[in-house]
DNA sequence: CTAAAACCTGACATTGACGTCAAGGGCAAG
DNA sequence: CTTGCCCTTGACGTCAATGTCAGGTTTTAG
């Protein structure tokens, strides 16, 4: 698929991609006359890198992390306490969000009319 | 307490704290010689614009939604509807995030050495 | 073959919550 | 009164992901 197909499926924009595959997160084929070409798996990819993003991984730390998905060979200690490190960090972040959930429910219904 | 003071109480740099102010979520007295007084209570409101800060909400919603907390006379249909959708929006990310945990988990399950 | 649509690179613009620096004024201790 | 620290405003810098525009090339439909 091009880089227009993939940008649909995954709704990311063809501009955010092409940041992706700069920043090491995304590979693609190049057609004889340059043109990105995805396999379908990319769509997987993408959705994933979306993920993370959205968790507030940067692209440096997702560009760390993410190769693991594919590659086996690179079972580091070290990548194992990265992801160790990440993971608690969004698990912070998810409990923090539940008080903040509170709150604002706690509003709500203060506030519903 | 002056700005230096409710700065080492909350956490938030003293430029923070002037910012929340410039974008009206917190108030303050001033000195003859025009320095910043603030109450007990900013620790607390501090705290509060930091989670919300934190749960993705922009300055400009968190003046929308903030003054309900002290002024009990703006209960409108409006402001309900407003917290009713960022709530909805809060927890769309949470159950997001714990999705991204669980990927991130299974990853560190994989790759632990 | 030709026109339109999609793509390419490169560069500059944007947004939001701050950091940081400059030049000066306020305030308590000695 | 002076020293030293904290404060003031104003302005410009930053960072990360993405928007947007320009000028040119490739691919596809007819």
């Amino acid at each position: 698929m091009r880089i227009g197909d993939l940008a649909t499926a995954t709704g990311a924009s063809a501009r955010s991609l092409r940041y992706y595959e700069e920043q090491g997160l995304l590979a693609s084929e190049r057609s004889s006359g340059g043109q990105r070409h995805y396999p379908e798996s990319a769509v997987e990819r993408v959705t994933l890198i979306q993920s993370l993003l959205a968790a507030g991984l940067s692209s440096s730390t997702i560009h760390d992390v993410l190769p693991c998905i594919t590659e086996k060979a690179i079972r580091t200690p070290w990548l194992a306490e990265r992801l160790r490190s990440e993971l608690s960090r969004v698990e912070d972040q998810i409990s923090s969000l539940h008080r903040t959930r509170d709150i604002l429910a706690g509003l709500v219904v203060h506030y519903a009319v």
